[in-house]
DNA sequence: AACTGTGAACTTCTTCACAGCC
DNA sequence: GGCTGTGAAGAAGTTCACAGTT
């Protein structure tokens, strides 16, 4: 009573949402059909690891032609549940926060930021977008009033950790962490990271070590 | 003449840069030495794991006894490259470049922002914390002056792409893109991606699929 | 002929288990 | 005894090559 095997792997999922900008992004320019290759190269992948990706997902395309680019679009945004918004709560309103806060991205793939918190008296009651920031005092309130599934940390490290039991005991269940510390939470409560020193460093670190190919790691003892 | 493997694995710097974080934290609390389980507690990884991750700079801890704090610390810091500031642009300086622009933690890792830059008038002459944003228009001529080698763009997706080759061109060998889009660097240039969208996407993807975990991928024909 | 869907090879990353050293 | 360093096993992800379909 089930032909597909029920888990998509980490790595297909996110470029499965890459995949949706593009055709979205296709569909609004009057393209009807695309074959792998070319959504591939726009995607910035390998054509034959996109065709994997989407095998997950059952056939999706036309042999010989290539695949339907509207159906194809609404097929992922159906499987990603992009149809039905979520709600959001976002804690920790410093420069990131209130830049994420504001990202248009968001609202219009299935996320919906419901709430906005911060320690400080200095930042709640300012205007962010159509929200107004509120204590953190009223997080676990709205949390139960509007069933947010999905908390965003962007608080100073320290108090991370707080943030993250306080989202989880409200019912929170998956929390994107921006704070640069790893977070624990109990089971039933994804927590994914995103570490921005992180990436820079290993970009740096990649630039030199291909800059540096015949040298040793470190060349002091 | 050399006893090192002369690449590092990708996945494996990422969690350097975590380890000497954790390091940093540990010193400035007085701790002297730590042993691989509690160091890989606190970084959120396998103990066994942290061990490898560290064995590709050779020995660096004292078995039966743990790591030296400091020591090591140091020692992932010259690894790196954290001691050498390194010359930074950003490009694109709404909601998420100032955040970065702002953010304290790229300073004390070996980040030197040398320049903003937006092609809005309204942005140009904006002060964000010791810097001034600066027209596009100054772009090669700062990176040129500076010896910037790497950039980050926080550009709308449309522009991106342009301000790569902008960058590329004017000698920037590593770029950070936050813009929701692949782009194509010449030979010689590293481009890494971060895609803030994605990132939430992914998170709201895998707690759905854990809760329903029964069902098919999809339930509509 | 063109292009998808997929088993199989390959590479990369992670985890385990234990030898070696203090 | 305790803990590091590492070869070996295992898991995950990627790429290839081609069978299958229109």
């Amino acid at each position: 009573m089930q032909s597909r095997p029920r888990t998509i792997p980490e790595a297909t999922v996110a470029r499965l949402a890459v995949y949706l900008r593009v055709l979205s992004t296709l569909a609004d320019g009057g393209r009807t059909t695309v074959s792998s290759g070319e959504l591939a190269s726009a995607a910035g992948v390998n054509p034959a690891g996109l065709r994997k990706d989407l095998s997950h997902l059952g056939p999706c395309g036309v042999r010989g032609v290539g695949y339907e680019v509207a159906s194809l679009r609404d097929r992922l945004a159906r499987v990603l549940g992009v149809e039905r918004a979520r709600a959001c709560v976002l804690v920790g309103i410093g420069n990131l926060g209130s830049a994420l806060a504001d990202y248009a991205g968001f609202g219009t793939r299935g996320f919906d930021f419901v709430g906005l918190f911060d320690a400080s008296p200095a930042r709640v009651g300012q205007q962010i977008g159509a929200l107004t920031v509120r204590s953190l005092d009223d997080l676990e309130d709205v949390v139960a009033a509007t069933g947010a599934s999905i908390g965003v940390i962007t608080t100073p490290a320290e108090v991370a950790q707080g943030v993250c039991d306080r989202l989880a005991a409200a019912g929170v269940r998956s929390i994107l962490n921006f704070a640069p510390v790893p977070l624990v939470a109990p089971p039933g409560v994804d927590v994914r990271k995103v570490d921005l020193s992180v990436e820079l460093q290993v970009l740096a670190f990649l630039g030199q070590q291909r800059l540096a190919p015949a040298s040793s790691v470190e060349e002091s003892a």
